[in-house]
DNA sequence: TCTTTTGCCTAATATGTGTAGGTAGTCTAG
DNA sequence: CTAGACTACCTACACATATTAGGCAAAAGA
């Protein structure tokens, strides 16, 4: 009886990869058991359940995005870091939205802690420098970009933007020309 | 045998007021049925199944939080009507955790075109009669004010600004304020 | 009161989740 | 190269959920 190659890892990539392509919500044990060639029961060597299954793919996702951030920020700085940032995140989202649903789940204390939760944060925070925002200005800035962002990204995904006519990419870097100005107005000293 | 006294509107209203409680992922016809105090089947005589119930809880939301907005633009304008139409959002999420995230469902294009869907934007266009903007500069900004409500309301939901300082409350009225000087400064010809 | 409607039921099927225990490939020691 | 340990995958099972079909009794209308 020919083995299927399955570890934690691959069980947990092809679910994100299916998320991608089914929808987040989609991914089950027994789907993803179809979808390698397995009886649903032996994926339970793998992670523990369903929502073991879930969290693993969160934390996946979110370690790949942030390793796509870094790299994009490298040698960046102020607005030219926002675009490039802020891109990331969308581009992210439209490539993988099984991925980016993923993100969302809310992950229990002790994966958010061991997991790359803080590395966004991070992330955030680093585009910043170059706005010379500090103490609780950086904490609003972060929530500021992260809220924009999000949003953005998950309308323009759930297609909120599908029945107006200017495409969204005009929206998209107006949007950002907007919070680059509003930021650069809270590194003057108000 | 008495009766339950259920019809689609109670079961409806009942299954909202669970996701509330629960969560949104957890209304289930089984979950729904046991706090109904009926067997699960009976619920197929008044809504068509899982997917159906949510659609219909979603819609059910979209109205509700569209009463309440066009209820707090009433007789405000500019940054005033801005900050109530924000606000009304963030409290609607708060207090009705399950509602907002039904919302979020992909609706299909019978049920968002029959539904409520528009009347959001409308609300959201609304808002920008104080602001003098037209044309594609008013769908920027109703993606824009879209993007920044939906965005921030569903991180501090979802925990996202627990683990830092400030308290939620000033960096929201700090985005607002963004929001409006970008709004204004967008009233001005480009 | 008789009839029609319908709200809720039981029964049954299909599918999904998760556990227990077995079998057969794969790896390591000598 | 063989003996044993390990483990990937299996079958079988128990249980919960989604949904359909068909029946009975309560409610509503003539």
């Amino acid at each position: 009886m020919a083995r299927a190659g399955l570890s934690p890892q691959v069980v947990v990539r092809a679910g994100a990869d299916l998320a991608d392509e089914v929808g987040f919500d989609e991914v089950t044990p027994s789907a993803l058991a179809r979808r390698l060639g397995v009886r649903a029961a032996s994926l339970y060597s793998h992670v523990g359940g369903a929502d073991d299954l879930r969290t693993r793919i969160a934390l996946l996702a979110l370690d790949e995005l942030a390793d796509l951030a870094s790299e994009a920020l490298a040698g960046r700085s102020g607005k030219d870091a926002l675009v490039a940032f802020a891109g990331c995140y969308r581009d992210f989202a439209r490539e993988h939205p099984g991925r980016y649903a993923a993100m969302q789940v809310r992950l229990s204390p002790e994966a958010a802690a061991a997991g790359p939760g803080g590395r966004h944060a991070d992330l955030t925070r680093a585009i910043l420098r170059g706005y010379g925002l500090t103490g609780v200005d950086e904490t609003h800035a972060v929530r500021l970009i992260g809220s924009v962002v999000h949003g953005f990204t998950t309308l323009e995904l759930g297609g909120g933007f599908d029945h107006s006519a200017p495409p969204p990419d005009r929206t998209w870097s107006r949007i950002l020309d907007g919070v680059d100005t509003v930021l650069r107005s809270w590194a003057a000293p108000s």
